[in-house]
RNA sequence: CGGGGUGUAGCGCAGUUUGGUAGCGCACGUGGUUUGGGACCAUGGGGCCGCAGGUUCAAGUCCUGUCACCCCGACCA
């Protein structure tokens, strides 16, 4: 390519709306456009860009067995409506009507659109497993799009299903998967790591998440550099010391407390640590009320309150409902004495002895509360998110905490989906039975945002080879130089020949002008043919290095042969 | 949805306090000089000052409404 003929609009300053590194350099590059709040546009480089990691992904994919098809991206309500759904997702959904007011979305994922056209078409055992994937674009309206392509509300996605006879087969298929998702993410260049995840609103018995640690991920891990053990903290399992108080229990005091509210407040007011003090929060599990207790310097984990529980909505209650259920408002919720209703108590809180917590009166709190004598808890559980000063909960090292960026989620759905849409085989007993299913996502704008948050420096882009829009650039230092014109030519043409994608840049650009271009979107190697055209010698410069070195021009062509095909 | 902020040329911004002919830098067109790290000189084009209403002799500027975009929060009692 020709950098005349390339639409590359750069931008020299950066545009202010743009937060993150990924994001300012997508723009300055000229990958992308903004088109609206959390939509946009894929230039040329970008797109390229795109194409390359969807070819890695297509051929990881097809060796693990997987089929590419492709899947309607707006759908009609019923298959939502029949897995409930429809109602679930809520306004995260972009809805529409046809003509005759049918209800359509455009979809936000497609387990219910596979699993709809596997019940019509597969009936027998003989045709399990089965593995299908698309590369396509999926719409969310995502509450607050952030960070460029990283969450936008229109992206990008290979999602994949598969489908087995029995969970063995399942454990079998999502090995599949898990091996080629570390090869993609290895062929990137991505460090990345594999977690633990919650399964949350999709359902099912086992799921990871493919992260990269990064200060703008919005998820954390929690990780053990002693064993390896990694989780996002929705899920890690909060192990518990097992050292009980032995303090003496002390009587009860109900204590005037005016307007002191959060935990902050009374603390200070009490000059008391956090950690004397439990926290009660009300919450609507489904239509039954509850009070979760965890120490007042902790934060209660919904997903795991949400499993405990196993309802399908948790969230916390109104201020009048805890006004109703607590006779008091909100920040003097308490155990004690709450009647009808489920008490449930973090393990934490039941090692501890007089604690503070609310009265159920406004303006008052009890001092000296001690579990068993004052109150009871219904269930004690882990609920609450794991922190620092915990431990591994597999070899009890210290455990480490750090923002992650989730790149890529794979779930062992079971058969949530498919006994909801009634997707059967047929066995050799002629036994009707329902599918067994996982479901397997990579978002692939989010993950060419990643590689370059991880993958550059202040002159721009260092993309790795195998995703970079254009491998090589064929810098001729002047235009009005015949010799340099001659041999960037000949150059340009014989790395075209052996399949190399090459970038001439004949614009008629003073040298720098050219130089920062060629940072700035990133090309791994930079040919400059300059004042040693005459003699045939040409300058090459690795974007990862910072010293460039003179070879004859041939040397150049092998240079890029064997870094660029191997 | 709550709080904060910003909308002026393609991009980055000033001008709004105190109403009086819409500016700067970069980018862009033309001519020339340049040509190894975002050149220089000359010259030119480009604006519904987000949108709508209002006040006024006069509105980018004041008032009302509205829209868009960005940031923080949206369970941490």
């Amino acid at each position: 390519m020709r950098t005349t003929n390339l639409f590359m609009p750069t931008m020299r300053e950066v545009p202010a709306e743009a937060e993150s590194d990924s994001h300012k350099l997508m723009l300055r590059a000229g990958l992308i456009r903004k088109l609206a709040s959390g939509i946009y546009c894929f230039l040329p480089l970008g797109l390229k860009a795109m194409k390359k990691l969807e070819d890695i992904i297509r051929e990881e994919m097809d060796a693990a067995g997987a089929v590419e098809l492709l899947m309607s991206a707006m759908i009609p309500a019923e298959p939502y409506k029949e897995s409930g759904r429809w109602e679930v997702f809520g306004p995260e959904m972009f809805r529409l009507k046809d003509r005759n007011k049918r209800d359509f979305c455009m979809g936000p994922t497609h387990e219910e659109i596979f699993t709809d056209i596997v019940k019509h078409e597969v009936r027998s055992y003989r045709a399990l497993p089965l593995m299908l994937y698309q590369i396509q674009t999926k719409f969310r309206d995502e509450i607050r799009p952030r960070f460029g392509v990283i969450r936008s509300r229109e992206f990008v996605m290979k999602d994949a299903y598969s489908f087995d006879r029995d969970e063995a087969g399942l454990d079998l298929s999502y090995e599949k998967m898990y091996n080629a998702y570390c090869k993609i993410f290895e062929r990137c260049g991505l460090e990345f790591v594999a977690v633990d995840a919650d399964t949350g609103a999709m359902g099912g018995s086992g799921s990871q998440e493919f992260m990269v640690k990064s200060e703008i991920g919005e998820n954390t891990i929690a990780y053990c550099d002693s064993c390896g053990y990694a989780a996002n903290d929705e899920k890690a399992p909060c192990i518990s010391t097992g050292k009980k108080s032995d303090t003496a229990e002390e009587s009860l005091v109900k204590l005037l407390t005016p307007s002191m509210r959060t935990i902050e407040e009374i603390t200070s007011f009490l000059s008391c640590s956090p950690t004397q003090v439990v926290k009660t929060l009300i919450y609507m599990a489904d239509d039954k009320v509850i009070a979760a207790l965890v120490r007042g310097d902790r934060e209660l984990n919904e997903a795991k309150l949400k499993n405990l529980l196993g309802c399908t909505m948790l969230e916390m209650a109104s201020p009048e409902k805890v006004y109703e259920i607590t006779s008091a408002n909100v920040g003097f919720a308490g155990p004690i004495g709450l009647k009808e209703l489920t008490i449930v108590v973090d393990n934490e809180v039941s090692d501890m002895k007089n604690f503070v917590v609310g009265a159920n009166d406004t303006d008052y709190h009890y001092l000296n509360v001690n579990l068993h004598r004052d109150f009871k808890a219904d269930i004690t559980a882990d609920i609450r998110n794991i922190a620092l000063g915990d431990v591994c909960p597999l070899c009890t090292a210290p455990i480490a905490l750090t923002p992650g960026l989730e790149i890529g989620h794979i779930f062992k759905l079971g058969t949530k989906y498919t006994k909801a849409l009634n997707c059967v085989y047929v066995d050799e007993n002629g036994q009707e039975i329902p599918m067994v299913m996982g479901s397997y996502g990579i978002g692939l704008n989010r993950t060419i945002a990643t590689i370059i948050e991880q993958s550059h420096d202040e002159n721009g882009i260092i993309w790795p080879i195998a995703i970079a829009p254009y491998q090589v650039a064929v810098v001729p230092a002047n235009m009005g130089d015949t010799a340099q014109v001659s041999l960037a030519e000949e150059i340009y043409i014989r790395l075209k020949a052996i399949g190399i994608e090459v970038l001439l840049d004949d614009r008629n650009e003073r040298t720098g002008v050219k130089f920062k271009d060629t940072e700035l979107i990133g090309v791994p190697v930079r040919i400059t043919v300059g004042r040693k055209a005459a003699e045939a010698i040409v300058e090459v410069k690795n974007r990862k290095e910072s010293d460039a070195v003179d070879m004859g021009y041939e040397a150049a062509i092998e240079y890029c042969r064997n870094l660029i095909l191997g």
